[in-house]
DNA sequence: CTGAAAGCGCTTACAG
DNA sequence: CTGAAAGCGCTTACAG
């Protein structure tokens, strides 16, 4: 197939000009005659004329395509930034290209190899942390954004992640309102992400005046891994009455521990969530929840990522963070008095 | 950028050789010496060159690219049908571009745009119909894969969908087996998909000597439909033990319903869904399922679209369908005696 | 087994 | 405002 379409030159051919003009005039270059633009453009319709972006990407020395490398597609949260992140490419005039992370090194290795290979222009990593390989990416110039985490030892990638810190505060201060003092994390594990909502709370229970409450058990960011860490909490004698869970697919477990404990969500035990997944506001669900503003975190990213393409200079790599909100659904109350 | 990348003139200048013999060398052709072959590959890897793609593509006058059409990202099933699509393209050494459906019909448009404007050779769609447009795209003699459902009005469009009115079966077959005889159907609508479900429970009831039980609630594919459906069927005077909701959407927003009509899962009502996406098995979801081979459908997608793009004679098209399982997890049981 | 040449479908100075 | 020409980085007959 291919040669069967129509190029640019018959194009050309049909409304009697130059290829050259056919180019500027699909271009919408004002060098090209109001006039001859419409007889050209009119040429292009009745053939059905379709650029081809491999020629056009080859003959301008440039993609204008950007990757966005996904980590984990199995993980709802990444298809709200990548919506945010294709709206905003799209109203710049960018192509995405997108691949998906998450499985073998291997794999994912050669889908960023892929990416490199369409010679896109600019890289955007959603998720925790920035693919394997994604540095040699990095060296070679081409500028790459993460969203959804800082780099620690990446000084010169620009970054768009949530005040992790702040989130835990509003958690913590929601469920400090409603009376609760038993309030437990279960945490995220050992990432750098985990270690900041951590700290968050460990702040905020201090400010709070709860400071001798404070107790994290350990967890993770699985479903699993909030089952357990949940389990470990109401083992203790001094039950909580309350839990600030790492993320949303751990509250999740959360909520069945509760359950398989025997004890009622929010009646005998309040939860809160992190991430603000669509799915959490599923009516079984009903998780109250400490939002990230995903659709927005992705567009920042792309918009960001656009501007530094357009800019010749250097843009100066920055840590963009945005502010989380609190969503309040069933999944808290205040505590048996 | 991109001209400051190594190309294959400087390989070959490296080397020793004619730009020619790069190429050929990198495509393994039997007709390089080996020995040579070793010196290029030498070369290639001490430049760190990387294959232009789009180069390549206009060269050869064809992209080995096949786009995948997402019709909803935010429905898990598709990240899993993705993964399958995925594994098996790159076996097959093509490429993928995945875009994404769903939001207006612009952007879908657009989004289809793109894909034939990179001049992939094929087309794969993920979801219940094709995007908006596909027609031209088919019909401008690329071939297409709907996976998830069959088109109606597509016959030269070949298709990977599950066996539903089979997979229908087993869910009535499972919950009669348990002993229910009041088992109601919440339906998914008026698309294809959804009939086919509903035709399947239906005679899977004959078939069971309950014809006189037959009932339908309409509901849908969402959360919201699933809890209206089953806060209908359990409005009726002679209540339902069980339910057969077309969709896992659909289950969770039933599992809703009955948790607010007070009834409890499974002992006073049994709730089977229908897809198999992996949230379900989350523990506090934990719903018996009907589940699709979901990554098995991407595969067998790929798999056909790539021999079809290999052979010369125009594959015809078919109607492929594969075998749902049923998957036992805790919303089914026994009815109260 | 190897090389010189033409071509893929665009874009972009450069002239006019 | 328009056209002829060179070039983007590959591949692929065609000779040898």
């Amino acid at each position: 197939m291919g040669s069967g379409r129509p190029t640019i030159r018959d194009v050309a051919a049909r409304a009697g000009v130059s290829k050259s003009l056919v180019s500027l005039a699909l271009q919408d270059s004002p060098r090209v005659a109001a006039s001859t633009r419409e007889v050209i453009r009119q040429a292009a319709d009745d053939l059905g004329y379709r650029p081809n972006a491999n020629a056009r990407s080859l003959g301008a020395s440039r993609s204008r395509t950007i990757g966005v490398f996904v980590l984990d597609l199995h993980n709802p949260i990444y298809a709200d930034m990548l919506d945010g992140v294709q709206a905003e490419a799209r109203r710049n005039d960018y192509r995405t290209i997108v691949v998906l992370g998450g499985q073998d090194r291997r794999a994912e290795r050669a889908e960023l190899e892929k990416l490199m290979e369409f010679r896109v222009e600019g890289l955007i990593a959603l998720g925790h942390r920035l693919p394997l390989g994604a540095h040699d990416a990095i060296s070679q110039a081409c500028p790459a954004v993460l969203v959804g985490a800082e780099p620690r030892s990446q000084p010169h990638v620009t970054s768009v992640s949530t005040d992790d810190l702040n989130g835990a505060a509003l958690a913590v201060d929601h469920l400090a309102d409603l009376g609760h003092e038993r309030i437990v994390h279960v945490t995220g594990g050992s990432s750098g992400v985990a270690h900041k909502r951590e700290r968050g709370y460990v702040s905020a229970m201090v400010r709070r005046n709860l400071k001798h409450r404070v107790r994290c058990v350990v967890g993770g960011f699985t479903d699993d891994d909030g089952y357990r860490g949940t389990m470990e909490a109401l083992r203790s004698r001094s039950r909580p009455t309350a839990l600030f869970v790492a993320n949303d697919f751990a509250a999740m477990g959360a909520l069945a521990a509760a359950s398989d404990s025997g004890l009622s969500v929010p009646g005998d035990l309040s939860i809160v969530g992190f991430d603000g997944a669509r799915l959490t506001g599923l009516r079984f669900i009903d998780l109250t929840t400490v939002a990230q503003p995903l659709q927005e975190m992705g567009a920042i990213a792309a918009s960001r990522l656009c501007a530094a393409l357009e800019s010749e200079d250097e843009q100066p790599p920055r840590r963009i963070h945005v502010a989380p909100q609190l969503v309040v659904r069933n999944s808290t109350a205040p505590p048996r008095s």
